[in-house]
DNA sequence: GCCATACTGTATGGAGACATACTAACTAGG
DNA sequence: CCTAGTTAGTATGTCTCCATACAGTATGGC
């Protein structure tokens, strides 16, 4: 609602940090909104699609390429294996660790998240060439890393 | 350690999605961290900036400027009246109104608000030119008006 | 004046994630 | 061996926000 049209009126550093805030939410808004009807919101669908392709994973290594830590992780995983769209295997070389995988219906599954997907993300990228969304990336990548020097050198003696 | 931060291998809507949100959350991370030594939080802060620079004002009227909700603006205004950084006021024409305010507290609070943040700021922008920042709102803006569009599209049946 | 409607602030419950701490299990040093 | 340190997954508490519902108040039509 409030996402629209942002004039906000706000202090500068909430003016940048509430609008990639913003934005990021409801990114997950419309995602959510557009895998409702395949029971999924936006992480279960990211997980399922992401395990669907790369096969046999640790929610360790799960965790990790989505960004993610590993309590929602184990969640997430909780969540699809109850709908039987995932299941978890014992790794024989390691019994900390759960091999989840996606089971048949979970693959069918990841179909339908791909067509939704290609679905929003045209509408998403009207008006916004190619390099400019690049550019984007870029920009964001080049920002998240200076904010973890800043993290980072809090620590260190500061 | 956490430097390397960015080199998600997930499906390309997570990827998107997730460098923006995880980009959020890390500024608002530093901010709050940075703040922290003021006993304050981002949301705070902001909040405290916005009342001292504009006066009295309702609290439905900040929750618009900073992109709230009432209710999440209530739970500002009443931790940072519990510190006497701000107080609540009548409204003379509206028994429904608290006018928020400033104490003098709080205001000597903003100055350092102030000071906090443009050191921060100056930091995240190293390697960004403010051509290539004014690009990424631009961008996000745009792709926000998408995503309003897509939301409201939802809900019309169009 | 009286009523329907709209708006302010609050209470409550839920979502989604993190940080911390804990158990079980692996691994390396002696 | 066996002990110390590390790692995988889980449990718990917290944080920040939203959505919804509610009570009190204002306002405009009649």
């Amino acid at each position: 609602m409030s996402m629209s049209s942002h004039e906000l009126d706000a202090p500068p550093w909430l003016r940048v940090e509430s609008t990639i805030m913003a934005t990021a939410r409801a990114i997950r808004q419309s995602y959510d909104k557009r895998f409702e009807g395949l029971g999924l919101n936006l992480s279960e669908a990211s997980l399922l699609a992401y395990v669907a392709e790369h096969g046999s994973l640790s929610q360790t290594q799960i965790a990790k390429s989505l960004g993610l830590g590993r309590a929602a992780t184990g969640a997430l995983v909780d969540a699809l294996q109850e709908r039987e769209l995932v299941r978890r295997e014992t790794d024989p070389d390691d019994r900390r660790v759960w091999l989840v995988e996606v089971t048949i219906a979970g693959k069918e599954l990841v179909e339908q998240v791909y067509e939704s997907d290609q679905v929003l993300r045209k509408q998403l990228r009207a008006g916004i060439t190619r390099e400019e969304r690049q550019q984007l990336a870029a920009v964001l990548v080049r920002l998240g890393n200076n904010l973890a020097s800043v993290l980072a050198e809090e620590i260190e003696t500061t």
